[in-house]
DNA sequence: AATAAAGCCAACCGCCGTAAA
DNA sequence: TTTTACGGCGGTTGGCTTTAT
């Protein structure tokens, strides 16, 4: 059968940590580590508490250079270009902020953030962003981006994919200056900062299509491994209002792609139109392409490139 | 000064994918 | 192959603090 029991929940202490159960796990770690075991934890530190709240106190408070404060202007850029991306997968935006941990991100997004971003949007739009009450928050609206933008004056649409897997520093500015930007120029669905492209990662453009992918790589705070998508269905809200997705990596067939321009016909599409294969036309959306696209339309912002030169496209999305 | 409301955040809860038996 | 625990994650809550009335 299955493993023994892990703890006795009825004798295990909740709530608040004294400062006597802090350092008894604390010293303990540092002597011994973790043991790569939460659950045997508690009893080998002498402590009585259930292995899963040692875990989350040395993660979220007492692990060394955990970062508490303020957040600079840079973090919250980060925080807000990454959740725009990939929405609320907090373990993967605090793996770009050193010190930071998921936690303590979530609650900043929660109690300031959010509102900060939704105060900017107010003044310039007419619906705000919706938020959801289950499951990952979608990404925030360009619209919002555009308004915690403001300064910028013109816009560069990227032709890669974002990855979250990749620490931010890790872009390469030539890719700023690629031939690719010629094919996204002609998107009006990607409108991104050229403040905040400088901190993406793209990956190559192949004829018409985005691919979407990465190498697997450790993103948790704390440092361990964490996939986006692995071994999972890829849903919308996994890809991110802007086309950006992020899919697994170990498996190649996996993969999905954004197609821009022209259908197979060879004509264009003037319609927002859902290809769905897969389970991912099974997965509701609270916050749906209309919405978006809605948004994008009515944005009044300069930031954003002039639609009437653009063409909408058509985004297909292919899981082979 | 007292009270209520809002803000904040540490910690808990429950779910999911994986691993172990 | 099935069952069950583990580890990790995101959502939510409860209580403390701060601000407003």
């Amino acid at each position: 059968m299955g493993r023994a029991p892990c703890c006795d929940k009825a004798n295990v202490k909740k709530g608040p940590w004294s400062p006597e159960e802090d350092s008894k796990l604390k010293e303990y770690i540092e002597k011994y580590g973790t043991g790569g075991n939460w659950i045997a934890f508690p009893q080998k530190a002498g402590l009585k508490r259930c292995g899963k709240s040692c875990r989350l106190r040395w993660l979220n408070y007492l692990r060394p250079n955990i970062k508490h404060g303020e957040f600079t202007d840079e973090e919250d850029r980060i925080i807000c270009t990454l959740f725009a991306s990939i929405g609320s997968r907090w373990s993967v935006i605090a793996a770009q902020l050193p010190g930071r941990t998921d936690n303590d991100i979530k609650n900043y997004w929660n109690t300031k953030l959010r509102k900060k971003l939704m105060a900017m949007t107010s003044q310039s739009q007419r619906k705000p962003p919706p938020f959801p009450s289950s499951h990952h928050t979608p990404p925030v609206s360009s619209q919002s981006f555009s308004s915690l933008y403001k300064g910028c004056t013109s816009f560069y649409t990227p032709t890669r994919s974002f990855t979250a897997f990749e620490p931010i520093s890790s872009v390469q500015s030539d890719l700023l200056n690629n031939n690719n930007t010629n094919l996204a120029a002609n998107s009006s669905l990607i409108h991104t900062p050229e403040s905040l492209v400088s901190h993406t990662q793209y990956y190559p453009v192949k004829e018409n299509f985005l691919i979407f992918g990465s190498e697997p790589s450790c993103s948790s705070s704390d440092g361990s491994c964490s996939q986006i998508s692995y071994g999972r269905e890829i849903k919308q809200e996994d890809m991110g209002f802007q086309g950006f997705g992020v899919s697994n990596g170990y498996e190649e067939n996996h993969k999905f792609m954004l197609s821009y321009g022209t259908n197979n016909g060879g004509e264009n599409v003037n319609q927002w139109t859902e290809k769905l294969s897969g389970s991912y036309g099974e997965c509701p959306l609270d916050y749906d392409l209309e919405d978006v696209r809605r948004l994008i339309s009515s944005s009044s912002n300069s930031c954003f490139i002039d639609e009437n030169k653009t063409q909408e496209k058509v985004m297909h999305y292919y899981y082979y």
